[in-house]
DNA sequence: GCTCATTTGTTCGTATGTATC
DNA sequence: TGATACATACGAACAAATGAG
């Protein structure tokens, strides 16, 4: 016989207007222990078995809390495996940062990154405001250089804060090219990009930019602004970026309406 | 008692690996029946227990199938009315096209618009093969400006497919100018704009977009090319935009990864 | 290659809570 | 207040994929 949702809270527990629903209460422990890196990225979380007797509730309820979580692209489930912790939305699918094409059905060509330098003690007053610091706050500093075989393509700083980011100087440089910043972040720092906003404007190289880009001053480049967003949307990179598009435009994949749920 | 997945096909509809799951088949009938237009947008569609009725399986498998098309951004539901069948993606929350900012969390000043001519019997290589058109098909092209106060913004030419929109040529200017052009194509053709792609560069003013965004030849734009897909990724609007940057950027909501199911 | 235990996927049925009109 | 419709919750059974033996 099925039990009504109340049954299990007794007398005193009976559902009113504010009551939080049980497969809420499952969705929101197991989200909490991803933030607080309990379960990193890759891992498998417990069975809906487990997970069903740890919180008390049935197991369909804690299908209905992991497919939640699943559309929030938190985890992913494979029959017959398990159910694991997502990793950053980036690297899904085809889902690329950069991503330049012909056109609409064009494939594109992977870049080649360069890295240029790594600065310590950075201040800027943009990047710390979209980062969210506290006053005093300093970031590091990441120059890179993406290219299309031999033509530089994209010319980037990011931003990143230093509080977060303890001892990212120590790494190689070859770190910052062998595999995409967002996938070091994560991997190192446990920090997932889930999200980020973007600004886009065009603006004409100058003698600083010029170069890097190898472009005479004048020249018309694709000035992109990133906000990559963390757990509980948490800017963890600010990057500005610079862009040849005189050969291959930059794309974007389709838009989708976030779910609010 | 429970019954098998297979218990009502009879002996012989023993579930196999190409077997569809029921749900499924809730799912693809009434995405039809939208795609026909059997169900506009806003209209209801039938309650659970109708659909699990005419569909001859349970209300909880209708439920999953009605929200794996919320998930996919066909159907939105509200509790104690009913399911709805859900318009364009843009529009939905903030969600807009065009959505100028100064930084990332700035609120936007809407855009006036102004019709400039609808040309008719367009033919354009680039466009027609976006738009996946036959050879020699003809094309409508709008052309608007968006201005932001008395500063204009956008400079913008709208291709669309004159087979899928008989009559656009009929409608007085101020059709174009009250309404956007996804909801005018969505409440008078049944089109809805599901998804779009970009694509991005930046290029230089020259005599003709100089004049209409008054700015001086040699001034940075942001061309922003734009595909807008309806049911089954149909193609049905090409744009074409010129963006000045000067005042405010162009701003994008985040991106979420495309559920696949 | 086969069997078996594990794990998620699908389906049914039922009961009750909550929002809407 | 009652009828209707969606939301939440439980339990049971079988299907299908995975991996270990």
């Amino acid at each position: 016989m099925a039990r009504s949702p109340s049954a299990r809270r007794g007398a005193a527990g009976r559902r009113n207007a504010r009551a939080i629903a049980r497969y809420r209460l499952v969705q929101d422990g197991l989200t909490n222990r991803i933030e607080k890196g309990e379960y990193a990225p890759g891992d498998r979380i417990p069975t809906e078995k487990e997970l069903a007797r740890l919180y008390g509730v049935s197991v369909g309820t804690v299908k209905t809390a992991l497919l939640q979580m699943v559309h929030q692209g938190l985890l992913h489930r494979i029959q017959g495996k398990g159910s694991f912790v997502s990793g950053s939305l980036i690297g899904r699918d085809q889902l690329r940062l950069y991503h330049f094409v012909e056109g609409f059905d064009d494939d594109d060509a992977p870049l080649q990154v360069r890295f240029l330098a790594l600065h310590v003690g950075v201040r800027d007053l943009a990047a710390a405001r979209w980062l969210r610091l506290k006053s005093g706050e300093t970031m590091f500093r990441i120059d890179r250089v993406f290219a299309m075989g031999a033509t530089p393509v994209v010319w980037t700083s990011s931003f990143l804060p230093q509080r977060l980011f303890a001892g990212l100087e120590q790494l190689p440089r070859e770190a910052f090219e062998t595999k995409p910043l967002y996938r070091l972040v994560e991997e190192r720092y446990r920090l997932p990009t889930l999200r980020y906003q973007e600004m886009f404007s065009a603006v004409l190289s100058d003698g600083e930019s010029g170069p890097p880009l190898a472009v005479p001053a004048g020249f018309p480049l694709l000035q992109i602004e990133m906000l990559a967003l963390s757990f509980r949307d948490r800017p963890i990179e600010y990057r500005q970026s610079l862009c040849r598009t005189d050969r291959a435009r930059l794309f974007r994949l389709p838009l989708r309406a976030p779910s609010s749920a």
